[in-house]
DNA sequence: CATGTAATGATATAACGTAACATCTTAACA
DNA sequence: TGTTAAGATGTTACGTTATATCATTACATG
C-alpha cells in the first residue's frame, strides 16, 4: 500500500488539520488583506474573526454575541449582524443556510463558489472547494440568468458517524 | 407519440407555462402518488399544496397560515410547519433556503438534486433539474460522506430584470 | 369499552434578524 | 489645528421565522 501525507491529494474532507497553524495563517492573511484594500480591522471585527476561527465550526449570531458579551464588547444583535455581513462581503465568513450559523472561511483564496459538507449528526462542517464537487456553472445550459453568488450546501452523514450508527 | 414537455431543449429557466395544465397534473399527480404510498391526503395537505403550486412562487410560512386562516383553516404556526414537513418529506415542497420560502416542486420525478434559480430582483424562482446544472456529486471526490440531501441556489439577476437596470 | 395511532388544534416561547436613531472614532483636508 | 464627513459602534424596540409542549379529535382494532 502507498502511504499518502494527510490530506495530501485526499479526498477525506473530514480529516484533522493542524489548527494551531491554521489560526494563525488566517489570523495574518485578514490582516494582509485588510492593510491592502484599506480597511479597518478593528478590535470588534478581529474578534468576531477569532471567535469564528477558533471554533471552526458554524456558530450561530447569538453564540457570537455571548462570546462577545463575555469578551466585553457590546452584545445586541445589531452588532453581530453587521460585523458578520462586512466580514462576508469581504469573503471571510460565509453563512451557512441550513443551519442558520456562521462560519470562517477555510479558503479565502476567495473560491467563487464554495460548497459545504455538513454532517447531520456530528454537525461537522467541511468547506470543499469548488475543484472538488462543483456546478457546471459556465455551462450554456443557462442563458436568460446571470449567477451572482451560490449556496450550495451537501447535508448527509460523515463515515465516522455512519460507522458508528452500525451495532 | 410522445408528450412534449413545456420548456424542453429550452435553456431558458424563466419562460412562461401553461399554468392551467401545470396545476392539474401536479394535483393529479399527488393524488396518485398518495394513494400508492397509502398516505392521507387530508384537506389541509391538499390546500397547503394547492395554495403552494397555485401561486407557483416560495411563500414564507406566515402567508401560507394567512390563505389557511382565509379559508377556514386554523392557522397556528406549527399547523402550517407540520404539513409542509409533511409535504417536503414526499418530495412535493421544497425549502428555498435564501428566502425562508417554501415552493411547490415543479417537477415530482423526484430530481434527487434540485437546483433553484432565485432573481435577486423580481424574485422569480425556477427550479432546474439536476439535467442542466448539476454537482458532480457521484464523484469519487469525496469518500467519506455520503450525500441524503442537497441545497443548491444560485441568486443573480434574470435577463429581463438586467434588461431593464440599462438606462 | 379500552387502547392505539395519526392528524389536527392551541398556547407559549425560542431563535433569528432588522429598522431606526444616537454616539463615538477616524481620516482627510482647508 | 480645527472642521467636517464618513465609518464604526452602541442601544432600543420590533418584526419574522420556527419549535416545544400539551390537548383534542377521529377513526381503527381487539
Amino acid at each position: 500500500m502507498k502511504k499518502k501525507k494527510k490530506n495530501e491529494n485526499s479526498s477525506k474532507i473530514f480529516e484533522g488539520h493542524d489548527h494551531g497553524a491554521c489560526f494563525g495563517d488566517a489570523i495574518t492573511l485578514i490582516e494582509d488583506y485588510f492593510i491592502e484594500k484599506k480597511l479597518q480591522l478593528t478590535p470588534l471585527r478581529r474578534k468576531v474573526f477569532e471567535i469564528l476561527i477558533e471554533d471552526h465550526k458554524p456558530l450561530g449570531a447569538y453564540e457570537i454575541l455571548d462570546s462577545l458579551g463575555k469578551a466585553g464588547f457590546s452584545s445586541s444583535p445589531p452588532i453581530a449582524y453587521r460585523v458578520l455581513d462586512f466580514l462576508m462581503e469581504h469573503g471571510f465568513v460565509h453563512k451557512v443556510q441550513g443551519l442558520n450559523a456562521f462560519i470562517a472561511c477555510s479558503n479565502p483564496e476567495h473560491s467563487h463558489f464554495p460548497t459545504f459538507v455538513i454532517c447531520r449528526k456530528c454537525e461537522k462542517v467541511a468547506e470543499v472547494s469548488d475543484e472538488k464537487t462543483r456546478l457546471n456553472l459556465s455551462s450554456p445550459e443557462i442563458t436568460d440568468f446571470k449567477i451572482e453568488k451560490t449556496t450550495i450546501e451537501l447535508t448527509g452523514i460523515c463515515s465516522t458517524c455512519e460507522n458508528a450508527e452500525i451495532r
